[in-house]
DNA sequence: TACATTCCATACGCTCGCGTATTGATTTCG
DNA sequence: CGAAATCAATACGCGAGCGTATGGAATGTA
């Protein structure tokens, strides 16, 4: 009847990625902060004990999760994205993007949550310039100018970033599927050039 | 020669509304996470002896100061800006605010980085609320409907929180006085109806 | 089976920040 | 001036989290 059901993940022996996975799934679902190695060693039915056999400190377990988290992100926002060749629909997919795999989404806003932190901020710094650079190119092969693009990227990004945090963080008015899909719309009439 | 001049600001014997204004200068300069009652106290010369008379707990003193911040957030952003009928005039001067009186907003960007924190929380979502009503009324009143101009709103304002974010806290590319207003002119251009 | 490696539990120490208790100084004011 | 009220210093207790030490169980392997 535990309300915060607290699934533990793996059953046999734990490996370092077991760790890993827990300290993003506690991430996303409460922020950074809470990720301590008590609290996941509970997550994962077992003690501190286990904990420091496979990493030497709370420190290198974040590092290494963020690396984890780093390199999928990479794949699925950037990637499989350069196929679209006309970069106006490149650019409405990627706005749509943002309902689907929403799960990378909220791992985002969470550590977007947690820019103090100096293994948080260099993350991403990379992260935020890679989709800078994409949204970017996207515009200039849209037809805008160097500095146009660049304006209008950092808009969209800023507006990408600030959406995340109004409604994952401050849950400003949930916005049910239904009014989500037409807000989107707007935004693609409004940052998408005809 | 301390490089971080921990300005110590009254001389006298303290007052309730000192540590209120110490708590958010330190909050402004590194988040709600370093307001500490001892460090506090070391800013202000004194002991916690002192604060414990003030304030009956860290939780008082921050609601306290999130009130005061709150209450002068209300007259400076929203007050003073009905006066101009003009709904587009008044729409790109609310973005042109956003460089000048930016003590307010890095106070403001500062607390969306603790949206985690229950005293927080209520009082963003009352400010963005506002603020979001704000925009959405000038909208309306610019000719757009009732859904355009909700949609704008909120597009604009998870631009302006955003922007905050990725600049504040992330520190992408400081962007100079000059590119700054060009930046300004370019989101008046997108998000401003002719 | 024997032995090494891998994984985990228990118990402890340490630091940091909050809050309390107590005493002392400094105003204020009758 | 003397007493009350106001503001502050010192010392202490406490819980939360990190990290360490050490022994024990489980798994592989010769």
């Amino acid at each position: 009847m535990a309300a915060t059901a607290t699934k533990l993940e793996p059953r046999g022996r734990l490996s370092a990625a077991d760790w890993e996975e827990a300290a993003l799934a506690t991430l996303a679902e409460s922020g950074l902060g809470t990720v301590a190695v008590e609290s996941l060693a509970r997550r994962l039915g077992v003690t501190k004990g286990s904990f420091y056999w496979h990493f030497a400190t709370r420190e290198a377990l974040i590092k290494a999760a963020l690396e984890r988290w780093e390199k999928s992100d990479e794949e699925i926002v950037v990637a499989q994205l350069d196929a679209i060749a006309d970069p106006r629909e490149r650019l409405r997919e990627l706005f749509r993007r943002v309902s689907r795999e929403m799960p990378s989404h909220v791992i985002y806003a969470a550590l977007m949550q947690s820019l103090d932190h100096p293994l948080v901020r260099p993350v991403m710094a990379r992260v935020s310039q890679r989709r800078l650079d994409v949204l970017s190119l996207a515009y200039r092969q849209a037809g805008l100018g160097r500095n146009e693009a660049g304006h209008r990227a950092r808009l969209a990004y800023s507006a990408y970033t600030g959406f995340l945090q109004l409604s994952l963080q401050l849950g400003l008015q949930r916005l049910g599927h239904e009014d989500f899909e037409a807000y989107v719309d707007h935004v693609i009439a409004t940052l998408v050039p005809a």
